[in-house]
DNA sequence: CACATATAGTTTCAACTGAAACTATAATAG
DNA sequence: CTATTATAGTTTCAGTTGAAACTATATGTG
């Protein structure tokens, strides 16, 4: 019934995943504010540090996909509420590094299970083996959307 | 070997639905910006009226899933643009009957093509089976995603 | 009718964002 | 070594965004 110059939006895969995306973001993003104040660039950072201490911002920028403006604030207000404590790379000054405190580690506990459990409420309408095919699919995109990203010249 | 407090970013759902959806969003707009002086809340406007002309505002707020800002936003500069045309609804004056100009559908005709392409370069990699199974996963996981952010009060 | 309440859409304001400029330090070349 | 270039991270500035307030119109109630 739809011809070739129409376009479905709804049927349209980047407008889905932007709406599955979006949504799924706020409701963590609203999760994570209500509990703990923490906004979605500080839990990524902390995720990252809670698994590999003594980052630098530039390793962070790499792990989380965040550009460093967005790391640089996250780091900032990090520090400020004492969730993470900032030394110098003695060989390189410009370097920092970064770990989370103590105050930091309890935040990362609770919200570890927190996280766990969001996603798996989401992916409870489906069988393990559907998440297996979901997994290796979004591999797929990912990798694609990146090659589409870097040969489509800006 | 991961314990189960400890949490990989890169495997988490929700982060990996971002990084695809931001990279495909990114891509697509620095197209449309390029060709068409178009963002995406623009476009999304035009491919609804495409499909369907002589919609309400809030009627597009519903079609697209995004707020009335952007939609007032979107309708405002597409206005300028002379890319859509506005009618008083005359039985309630309140509300506005929109549909594309000539130009408007100009860019729909040209538009609609380079987005399909788009997401055909992505889709590449699958097979149609797997894309069957794409489709029906999403459909899966937007419903469930709309549960879970209803559920959860803010 | 007059008043209260609801709805369509716009504007305002404060927070957020990213590109570009900037600061500090390091590495490399003359 | 000094000058130049590169890199790590921060700040600035000019948009962009969304929540709440606002305007205009419509609907419901006594």
């Amino acid at each position: 019934m739809d011809t070739d110059d129409t376009l479905i939006l709804e049927s349209f895969l980047p407008y889905r995943l932007s709406v599955l995306s979006n949504r799924v973001s706020s409701t963590i993003a609203a999760l994570y504010a209500d509990r703990f104040s923490l906004t979605i660039p500080e839990w990524r950072v902390i995720a990252v540090l809670g698994r590999f201490p003594d980052l630098s911002a530039a390793e962070l920028v790499q792990r989380t996909e965040m550009d460093k403006v967005a790391i640089s604030r996250a780091v900032s207000r990090l520090l400020k509420t004492g969730r993470i404590r900032r030394r110098v790379f003695p060989d390189d000054r410009r370097r920092s590094l970064l770990e989370l405190s103590k105050a930091g580690q309890k935040v990362y506990q609770q919200i570890v299970p927190l996280a766990r459990s969001y996603e798996q409420g989401l992916l409870s309408a489906l069988s393990q083996r559907q998440k297996n095919t979901l997994d290796s699919l979004l591999n797929t995109l990912l990798a694609r959307s990146l090659e589409m990203k870097e040969i489509e010249p800006r």
